[in-house]
RNA sequence: GGGGGAUUUCCCGAGUGGCCAAAGGGGGCAGACUGUAAAUCUGUUGUCAGUGACUUCGGUGGUUCGAAUCCACCAUCCCCCA
């Protein structure tokens, strides 16, 4: 089924959750979780999950439904979300979708098909070959078979050379073929997409270091020693996220906390600015811009007008 | 008071007479991204007109055809002996 949705995105720190919640119950609504991390249970402070007073009564899905040592993966995103999606269309509601993971936020929208299983053998017999032969020679190799997307990857790009190799090892079609595609086949829903940022990038990183702080003060150590006392592997794709991986190395002794927290700061700074290159690229994003700080009833007030014009009208290209 | 060492481009840190606007890393900026995506990968980073010029290696002066590299003095910091 189609249907038109609300996208609420922009990079970490600029007050999605607050506006997204606002603005699913103003607009009779339900949220619709685009986070890579917030789905995974247990890790709540550093992954700044709206905690019930925030979710302003409304319902908010795709939030805590595994576990951190699940693999958890866009595939598995998708269909969870479009479940969810469609259904609060169903019953004749909005779906507001906020979230800062652009791939899952995109691949939600056009409904992208994952079709091969993931065989984590293959996989690994593939980073063996790649290893063993190195990039250049990899690359070269893919290049017999799948010319456009060797043109395009970098020999250094081991994940996407491997993951190339694997598709076509796996369904004896190319990934570019694929990805074109899927790239062709209308859009799942039909998406008006609303994004947060600062006026002045340096905001959004005061704002980023006042967040690591408070993230700190609320326990954010204590959540990743549960974690680990739990028995979740450090190398799980959970314990990647930002504030974990950093963490855990001060809390085996790597370095200080005062060393990890200052990573953690530099490195949610890094991921701001590569959410904001997936997000510009995307001409049909609606910016919201903050001055100094983020402003919830200004932020509130121009998404209900953009939406007016642009969610309401039928005519809306 | 005496002896020794240090001072490099945003940061750390190489460089000991020309091949140095100056390795490498970090950070910044920009980009990519289709089953790990809070991950991963790439480019760029003195200034200006774009294959050349100009300013820079704590400061001042000197040696030299030529200095970040040698000398003198000054400044700041560190260590050792008093």
């Amino acid at each position: 089924m189609t249907g038109r949705v609300v996208v609420i995105s922009g990079p970490t720190a600029t007050g999605k959750t607050a506006l997204g919640a606002r603005l699913a119950k103003q607009l009779g609504g339900e949220v619709v979780s685009a986070d890579s991390m917030q789905v995974y249970r247990r890790m709540d402070i550093g992954t700044a999950k709206p905690t019930p007073e925030e979710q302003l009564g409304i319902p908010h899905h795709m939030i805590s439904i595994a576990e951190p040592w699940e693999e958890y993966s866009v595939s598995r995103y998708v269909e969870d979300a479009s479940t969810f999606v469609d259904d609060i269309l169903r019953r004749g509601k909005i779906p507001v979708i906020v979230g800062g993971t652009g791939l899952y936020i995109d691949s939600l929208i056009r409904g992208s098909g994952f079709s091969d299983k993931p065989d984590p053998a293959l996989r690994a017999e593939i980073e063996a070959e790649y290893d063993k032969s190195g990039g250049e020679a990899t690359l070269a190799k893919l290049a017999e078979f799948d010319p456009e997307s060797a043109g395009k990857l970098h020999t250094n790009d081991k994940k996407r050379i491997v993951r190339a190799f694997e598709v076509f090892r796996a369904t004896g079609r190319t990934i570019s073929q694929h990805n074109r595609e899927t790239k062709e086949l209308p859009s799942r829903y039909d998406a008006v997409k609303i994004a947060l940022n600062f006026t002045d990038r340096q905001d959004l990183y005061n704002r980023i270091d006042i967040r690591v702080d408070s993230m700190m003060s609320a326990g954010l150590e204590q959540e990743v020693r549960e974690l680990l006392a739990a028995g979740v592997s450090p190398v799980t794709t959970a314990m990647q996220a930002i504030g974990y991986k950093e963490l855990i190395s001060a809390i085996t002794g790597e370095y200080s906390v005062v060393d990890a927290v200052n990573m953690i700061k530099t490195e949610s700074r890094r991921y701001a600015k590569r959410q904001l290159t997936w997000l510009r690229r995307d001409e049909n994003v609606k910016w919201i811009f903050y001055e100094k700080t983020p402003d919830l009833d200004f932020a509130l007030q121009a998404s209900t007008g953009y939406l007016e014009k642009n969610y309401y009208n039928n005519d809306r290209q």
